[in-house]
DNA sequence: CGATCGTTTGACGGTGCTCAATCACCGTGG
DNA sequence: CCACGGTGATTGAGCACCGTCAAACGATCG
């Protein structure tokens, strides 16, 4: 409890027990659970290997945008399976300092770093109205061995996970505030691609605060990124709203690495139309 | 081969096709295989768990140091875990920069993030001589189902996976660099305990350059930051050997997050040999 | 014993952090 | 309807930290 009541949660707090919080902040049951082939086609199964699979029932939750799935030091009771929306997951230290460690999307797994531990490593809070499949750590065993497709997406997905989190990695570790911006950015891109939408048109669910975090810059040097970057003709930005112009060029922007900081500053240096890639024409929004 | 050629690979390159090179950086089997019972061990399986279950050998290399166990783009072959000895995982980009993604020592599992794709996002090197299983992806099913021991065995060491790499991101996403060298040391001597060694001598087996890849700051800074954790009294360092003398005040240390740097910074202007060892509030006031 | 690599230390310049103020947006309540 | 407080995003100014360049020292291995 004690860890608990660090977190934002409905408890204590005389203010947040009624009005918007009880209504906003909820992790309800769906209308009725999924089936397990929709789970599976989430998880990136092909319905022809499920050919004679038995077809049972998932338990899906729906979870409320800005509500916390889990809890950082609850006991670990389910592992869940995200269907749709967007999740943040989160350490929270003594001082009330929010760590952003990633951000998972639809076929993505939380809450399996708790099984090795009993207990949730990390907090996870939706960034806007989601749906959860939720497999309880106790029928997992059972589920496993009575679907090996599910058994496969499984160890596929963690597979999935594994490989992502270097790529957070990734990020973090470019020398420029710019290049981890632009590192974030075709991240996302590649993952809307993934979940089938445009690569090119962003709809950040998150906000400044939570991309400084995850990136280790403070949330002015993301603004400020986002400004360069747009002046540098890759972006337009309309607050949360973020249309890639020229996604090749981004790609080679990000490869920026240590060592060869001076690609960088010689953008700052140089008149920003002469040095980026291909393009001159301010394309998009004046600055 | 265009991937791999970019690898400190013995191919091509005449020079690395004799001399030490092909004594040092080899990877070989070992003289004979090992036991599963003893790779269950290694994974944190207690032996009671195992009662009633075959026990058959498992291929068992052997990594001399400086050899890489993992080639970036290579195709998947084969998940391992380390048994003896250290790995670092890293990242090659194109102009040759080593992104050093994490380490690996006893009981950790390497190469499973190339199962959802088929080839490995990342190479594996031994940063001394160490000896691996080698479990092939074509016997991986059949194993598991063959032993729910080592099926459990392995969700666990990946759940630990995970839960580590979430350390990794919050040790890169502190903002000054000794609380990140801070956070590194204890992290290395909480996973020392684990292994059965001792949490305050730590023998590094990595170079500064490779911590501080790994930390995001120039090795010059790694350097600098042990100089003042010393000159602070947290810890003895010579060369490699590193004697850790305020672990409580380290992990107190370590603390410091973002929008609380102030701490850091006071220490700086406060004299510095005034401050050590006591540690007045962990997140108090100081002076 | 010599060569190569790793480590340490110094000086300088620049990037990004901190502290602020301003503006836009939203849901609430007057 | 508009005023109001709250949150998030943007922009500016100042300064400290850290990255870069450079050189010296030390360790390791042939």
């Amino acid at each position: 409890m004690a860890v608990v009541s660090l977190l934002n949660v409905p408890d204590e707090h005389p203010a947040v027990r009624d009005a918007w919080f009880v209504r906003r902040c909820t992790v309800t049951p769906a209308s009725a659970p999924g089936p397990l082939s929709d789970l599976l086609r989430l998880l990136g199964v092909q319905p022809s290997e499920t050919a004679g699979e038995l077809d049972f029932l998932i338990p899906l939750w729906r979870v409320r945008s800005g509500a916390t799935l889990l809890h950082e030091g609850a006991p670990a009771e389910c592992v869940h399976v995200v269907r749709s929306g967007t999740f943040k997951s989160l350490k929270t230290s003594e001082d009330g300092y929010e760590q952003v460690l990633g951000f998972a999307g639809p076929g993505e797994v939380l809450g399996f770093e708790a099984l090795c531990r009993g207990q949730q490593p990390m907090s996870a809070v939706a960034l806007e109205d989601s749906t959860v499949y939720a497999l309880p750590v106790r029928s997992l065993d059972g589920w496993r061995q009575g679907s090996p497709a599910l058994d496969h997406a499984l160890q596929f997905a963690l597979s999935r996970q594994l490989a992502r989190v270097g790529e957070i990695t990734e990020m973090m570790a470019a020398v420029a505030a710019e290049v981890r911006l632009a590192r974030f950015l075709v991240w996302l891109s590649a993952h809307m691609l993934e979940c089938g939408q445009s690569p090119r048109r962003l709809r950040l669910r998150m906000s400044r605060r939570d991309i400084a975090s995850l990136l280790g810059v403070a949330h002015e040097t993301v603004s400020r990124s986002f400004g360069s970057l747009v002046e540098w003709g890759y972006l337009r930005v309309d607050n949360r709203e973020v249309e890639i112009l020229d996604l090749d060029g981004l790609k080679a922007f990000k490869r920026s690495t240590r060592g060869f900081a001076d690609q960088v500053s010689r953008r700052h240096g140089a008149g920003t139309a002469a040095s980026p890639p291909a393009r001159h024409a301010p394309v998009g929004v004046a600055a």
